[in-house]
DNA sequence: TAGTGGTCTAGACCACTCG
DNA sequence: GAGTGGTCTAGACCACTAT
């Protein structure tokens, strides 16, 4: 005899998962991984369901709220779906890798784009009141301004303009050329955390028509973001501008 | 005597908490809500430093996982920040709420502007060969296309193309003009769980500077989206252009 | 060294969905 | 009614941080 398979319900796929208690790696995170990697490679098909939470649990050795952490954390991701009473199932949707607390210049040097940047600014300055504001510094004290542009090829992309408490880090303008603002934060011992973004556009400004190689009055891609570390302290502000005909911002929302 | 008290170290506060095991609403959101609600009202202010979790399961009468629970959702809204070792804390950032899978006249309402719709176009048509794949509808078959044009009071804001697959769900102008899409979809009984989403500018056609009430060229913000329902299906593509002038996206990103 | 969050277990009962 | 995920408990041990 064999059993009937039932129309709309989608198979149940059974990944090897091999779970390796000696590393430091935690158990539900080694799990999340090895099911990650079986979705990316199409091992598990969109649309695939998966065994139950207890089944699962039972076949990898692993206690059920184990394998429930793994499971929310793909479902965090944007990964897996799942609904009460049905079951676990693999989405359908490409998901895009969402905007994260990364800057531009790692965003490019992942995609394999050979960023560039030139400085045109690193000296400290008596901050605009809106700047001093969003950083929360003292009356009267001075912040470092930096500006830069930056380069795809020899394609200007941006121009980034940001704004540090003189406290947080000092920054040379050689390590700015060869690294992004966040990757030398962090070497800095800055811990980010959160961060407020505003994406907005507006017609380019004659300056930064000149900069960016466009005319004036092209549209550009704005971004302004404070940034806060592990202590809450605001550690970064800046506003940048993109040529809005190379550049967008892709993002993927997930119900929770 | 009195207790040093240690600089740098903020103060530790403990607001009341009662929950209640009658409610249907499970505890650890119970406990959520209430931080939330301390942290919004101020009780607990920004760099406030929590109880640990064990004696605050103690003094809640909950377990410590259900205790974990409350307090990561909170870190995952970004209202609290952990750091091992060292305790949990409210977040100095004013948090905005993130973009959500909530359309655009959800957030028009929910912020009192009085969103207002034009229908345009409500009728079936065969899709370009980029929506179709989008929506992974059959070759040859018909989508729902649906254009509006949505203002605030009296100003034009933005114009909206969306593409449905006809069995979706059945609209009519009437609706649209009284309820935002998403709404509608809810009610049609579609759960949308995941959207993938790309944020643009460009200059507006002459067309669209005519529907906006702009000049031909003006700096537009572009969003494209494709949603998935809860089966992981394509339920809606659509592109909106905004005028840059009256609108942004803004967003908050947490480090996970 | 003391205190914190991070991980993990082995159960239990409940709510929801579907045939 | 059978199967699924959602919630919850009462512990345990570990890794990290600060002093």
């Amino acid at each position: 005899m064999s059993r009937i398979r039932h129309a709309g319900r989608p198979a149940v796929q059974q990944p090897v998962v091999v779970v390796d208690r000696g590393s430091p790696v935690p158990l539900y995170f080694q799990l999340a991984q090895q099911l990650e990697a079986a979705i990316r490679d199409g091992v598990l098909a969109p649309g695939t369901r998966l065994e139950n939470e207890v089944l699962l649990a039972h076949r990898c050795g692993l206690s059920r709220p184990t394998v429930r952490h793994a499971i929310q954390h793909l479902v965090d991701k944007g990964l897996l779906v799942r609904k009460r009473g049905v079951g676990t199932q693999v989405v359908q949707a490409q998901v895009r890798r969402p905007i994260e607390l990364t800057s531009l210049y790692d965003d490019l040097a992942a995609a394999g784009r050979e960023p560039r940047t030139e400085v045109l600014e690193l000296a400290p300055v008596r901050p605009e009141d809106e700047v001093a504001a969003e950083l929360g510094t003292a009356p009267g004290s001075d912040v470092l301004r930096l500006r830069r542009i930056r380069f795809t090829g020899a394609e200007p992309l941006a121009v980034l303009t940001n704004y540090l408490p003189r406290d947080i880090a000092a920054v040379t303008g050689d390590e700015l050329r060869r690294h992004g603002l966040y990757e030398l934060l962090r070497r800095a011992g800055v811990n980010l955390r959160i961060a407020n973004q505003t994406i907005g556009a507006r017609g380019a400004t004659a300056a930064e028509a000149r900069l960016l190689d466009e005319r004036r009055g092209a549209p550009l891609l704005t971004m302004t973001r404070t940034a806060y570390d592990d202590k809450g302290r605001a550690v970064e502000y800046g506003t940048h501008v993109y040529r809005a005909s190379r550049y967008s911002f892709a993002l993927t929302l997930v119900e929770r």
